[in-house]
DNA sequence: AACTCGGGGCA
DNA sequence: TGCCCAGAGTT
């Protein structure tokens, strides 16, 4: 099997082991998702939707949630997680997109990854989800769980998305995405990895390091 | 490079 | 009930 064989491989089998992979952070502008993937770190993506379904009705843009008090936006993201740190964040963010961009979220990576709490992987998934453009968001199941099963060969985050972006077909980045996160969390994960109940064994380098080394 | 955030989820 | 989550910022 070459390499092409072995990466198309792996998707397929991602593909049939978790048919119902999808987003899963509800937003209707790209400005609740910005807020929503802020938010999600640390947090499930269940009580994130939770959250912002109250948050957005109350204050539905960034203009009212730059005017928010602290406290006030603190109480209603208290169930997620860091959420001092996250409520300083959102609020900044929301000023500089009220006071540069006249409220509306930017499109690139550089200007989305100079906002309070947004990073290269927020970012990403904000271009990509949001604004349809070609991107790939590397958290740190994908950055594992891509690296282990050989799908990326990197050392970071941003070659993993180079890698990524490279070896799978830009038609399937979104739910590819999805898929390598699904089999992160239920499988693949950090410390103690399901190995014996994966269907990826055979095109694992993980796995087959492991089964070397013994 | 290591440390911090912190309520919630899960063993 | 106590450990771990996981991205971004800070030191």
């Amino acid at each position: 099997m070459n390499e092409a064989q072995r990466y198309k491989a792996i998707l397929d089998t991602l593909a049939k082991t978790y048919p119902d992979a999808k987003p899963g952070l509800h937003f209707s502008s790209p400005f609740e998702l910005l807020i929503a993937t802020i938010l999600s770190a640390q947090c499930t993506d269940k009580r994130v939707n939770q959250v912002t379904q109250v948050l957005f009705r109350d204050y539905p843009d960034a203009q009212a949630i730059a005017q928010m008090p602290s406290n006030v936006l603190e109480d209603y993201i208290h169930s997620c997680g860091v959420y001092k740190n996250k409520a300083r964040n959102i609020l900044a963010t929301c000023k500089i997109l009220v006071e540069q961009y006249g409220g509306q979220v930017p499109k690139t990576m550089e200007e989305l990854t100079k906002l309070p709490g947004v990073g290269r992987k927020t970012a990403n998934v904000v271009m990509s989800n949001a604004f349809g453009i070609d991107a790939i968001a590397v958290d740190t199941h994908v950055f594992r769980v891509s690296n282990r099963l050989g799908l990326a060969h990197a050392a970071n985050v941003e070659k993993t998305e180079e890698d990524l972006m490279r070896n799978i077909p830009k038609e399937q980045w979104s739910i590819a995405h999805h898929w390598i996160i699904t089999h992160g969390r239920q499988v693949c994960s950090a410390r103690k990895p399901k190995c014996d109940q994966c269907p990826l064994q055979a095109e694992c380098e993980y796995y087959s390091a492991a089964q070397q080394a013994g």
